[in-house]
DNA sequence: GAGAAGATATTGCATATGCAAGTTTCAGAG
DNA sequence: CTCTGAAACTTGCATATGCAATATCTTCTC
């Protein structure tokens, strides 16, 4: 242990080092499971809001899972392509045009869920029931950002 | 609520989810506290962690705190052009080529770290003392990559 | 109905992240 | 001493992320 107390308490304290050190861990744990689906684990979580809450705006995704416009706009172009989601208005609509998942889309999900509960079942393991509880609860906790 | 399980269990419980929303929301924090120091909050985790272990080589680092080799490369390089960090042996080192804080770097750390305490108190008000704690402690429960 | 005000989406720029493949360098076998 | 294998690093490719600025479309006001 050095003796620089700022930057021990950075190194070891920080909540954010940690909250994206466990972001990380868990990520390549539910990347490996969804590897032969041809999906990103990161994709699989859009693809199941858009299922769950869709038809649903890019600016309404943004605010249910705190992601910025512009890094929707881009994933979700992916997605678009590969044809797990759709725009349901014509072009014609302007300010928002809704998304939601295709028939593939939701078959790709059916095909997934087996695997996705495995990387879940990984992950708990690792997290502990008491971490998991909590981590859910956490950021369940979360305000959302500022709806009009 | 939908009538389809697979999804809304997806939706509610990914772990994964949870964690890189919660990370996406801390990390706008502590970018808010750092932008006037020409530091990203992430990069700021790195240099502490160098401070802190080094000289330390790439692969060290990665083990640490769980970072792809490759990440690490790019990520290390915008500090090096910085002058925040530096490599210490000469060339003829070879394999590894372990780096430290520089004296900027250094100073840096000591520049910011006021605002960094800001950001932690907002995060730490966000999580409530148990979220805090049990992020630490999950964090630290993290299985090391296998080192040699 | 034209123009202002506001919301939504996109684009430019920079960084973050990881896999797969390739490179460099060291250490040990013979 | 040379060859070979392992370890560390780098590069190519693709995706993820957010800020600032811009574009687009809606609605409200006059």
């Amino acid at each position: 242990m050095s003796r620089h107390g700022v930057i021990d308490e950075i190194a070891q304290g920080c909540l954010m080092g940690r909250a994206r050190m466990l972001a990380r861990v868990l990520t390549g744990i539910y990347d490996d499971a969804m590897r032969p689906f041809g999906i990103k684990a990161s994709q699989l979580n859009l693809l199941v809001v858009v299922a769950q809450l869709g038809p649903i705006r890019r600016i309404d995704i943004g605010r249910t899972i705190h992601l910025d416009s512009s890094t929707l706009t881009r994933n979700l172009q992916v997605m678009l392509a590969n044809d797990w989601i759709e725009e349901t208005a014509s072009a014609e609509d302007g300010r928002g045009r809704p998304l939601r998942v295709t028939a593939q889309g939701r078959a790709l999900l059916q095909k997934l869920s087996g695997a996705w509960k495995d990387a879940q079942r990984k992950a708990r393991k690792l997290l502990g029931t008491d971490g998991e509880a909590m981590l859910l609860d956490l950021s369940s906790g979360l305000p959302r950002p500022d709806a009009p």
